[in-house]
DNA sequence: CCGATATGACTGTCATACAATCCTACGAAA
DNA sequence: TTTCGTAGGATTGTATGACAGTCATATCGG
């Protein structure tokens, strides 16, 4: 009566994905603003004139705007009326309330992870560690970032909590715009490897608590560094 | 030339707000849809063809499609390509991921309440609850699911984190097809009342480590009773 | 130098159009 | 009768053009 009867032939490994390849125009052209402003291509607080996108984009203003619908609840930008989207700044005070829920949620995700993860996934986890251990050591930024979005899908993973996961993504997205305006604290490399350390030594060793707690002063750690770049930012543009 | 006029007559009260009215009819439409789906009438997994959304809000395709937007990254809707938008369903296992991260989150809401909420807020949110308990009485679902909100929004303004809210209200808008559907437990009433005592006793002593227990076990409670319903409904609708 | 106005840029919203795709139902063949 | 294929309708995906309302700026007259 209709499809699936594909023929049960070798072993497929449970995954079989991009079956269906129907990605709608429109998602490339979030992902092509969003891409444009996480690598710094606007300035926070500049504007986007709906007929600039669809010329950068090229594609019509009917898509523009429903992505700039998705960017704007995203809180990427925000959209003034009668004067159209701006690229969205975080205050300091925003930071540290993002940084806070972070905290929160990653230390949730630590002990879903000790609770839940399978045996693949602590060696998929330790892996990622590993490369992003190395990848710490690049200059790129791009490949940087990279490697520590991979650590944190293992870890997301592991805990098996889809809106976790979902909340997680979209606080990273807000303050994606940090990490393009300011290049790491310099030191700060070498001890938020260490922070990491400690996690994923919790988290092997199956303590859900020490793991929260080193996810939390991570997320804190990290928010220290931020903020203050924040600041001095501030300070300078004002 | 124009209005805008007022003549400054009486002391305003610092508020004033309401002065700019320029809503967008776009914010009207996503209401409306949300709305719609929050009372139920739309089921869960019932499509939402555009053009009878256009009927239905009186507006052009335009304005529903970037509405959709607004609403699929909402999580209220999944819009498959080429079939449009459903009403997404929330299985029992998203549900106890949504609640998990509630917990965490109205937990760390709590801590920062007692941290730097000022007495005006304090004494705001006695009130809400005062409000809620008589609310809780009524058989008119929608009173009690306002004088909820107004209790959680009380809390949220006093624990002064942007992010913190804005989640919040998202994870919300996700289960809020739960209470539609499923009208409470009936003992649950009085249970939660209790908890929610507990918990703003705890707040007013100025016990931040109690208040967050008391609200992590608060939405614990609350989300066994949903996931229970969820299994229930989904064990007959299969 | 200052204020009023004109002008342009941009958004907010609508109507229309057409291709691509999905679903269904009907009809043809085995 | 069952299966298969296909035609047609329904719906989305995307583009185009249009126009009113509004904001910002430049211009012009005092």
């Amino acid at each position: 009566m209709d499809d699936r009867v594909v023929k049960p032939s070798a072993a497929f490994e449970h995954d079989f994905k991009v079956a269906r390849l129907a990605a709608p125009l429109r998602h490339s052209v979030v992902d092509s603003i969003r891409n444009a402003i996480a690598v710094g291509r606007f300035k926070v607080g500049e504007r986007l004139p709906e007929r600039g996108l669809c010329e950068m984009t090229g594609v019509s203003r009917t898509l523009v705007r429903e992505a700039l619908r998705q960017l704007e609840s995203e809180g990427l930008i925000t959209v003034v009326p009668h004067r159209g989207p701006v690229v969205a700044g975080v205050t300091p005070e925003q930071a540290e309330g993002i940084y806070q829920v972070r905290a929160q949620l990653e230390g949730l995700a630590c002990e879903l992870f000790v609770a839940k993860a399978t045996d693949a996934m602590r060696k998929a986890l330790k892996d990622a560690y590993k490369q992003l251990k190395s990848a710490m050591m690049s200059n790129d930024p791009s490949i940087r970032v990279n490697a520590k979005n991979r650590f944190y899908q293992c870890l997301i993973e592991g805990a098996g909590n889809e809106a976790l996961g979902q909340t997680l993504h979209l606080l990273n997205s807000r303050i994606t715009v940090l990490r393009a305006t300011s290049l790491q604290v310099p030191g700060r490399v070498k001890v938020s490897l260490r922070e990491l350390n400690d996690l994923v030594e919790a988290l092997m060793a199956g303590d859900g608590p020490a793991a929260r707690a080193a996810a939390v002063h991570h997320v804190a750690m990290a928010a220290e560094a931020a903020i203050d770049i924040l600041r001095r930012e501030q300070a300078a543009g004002a």
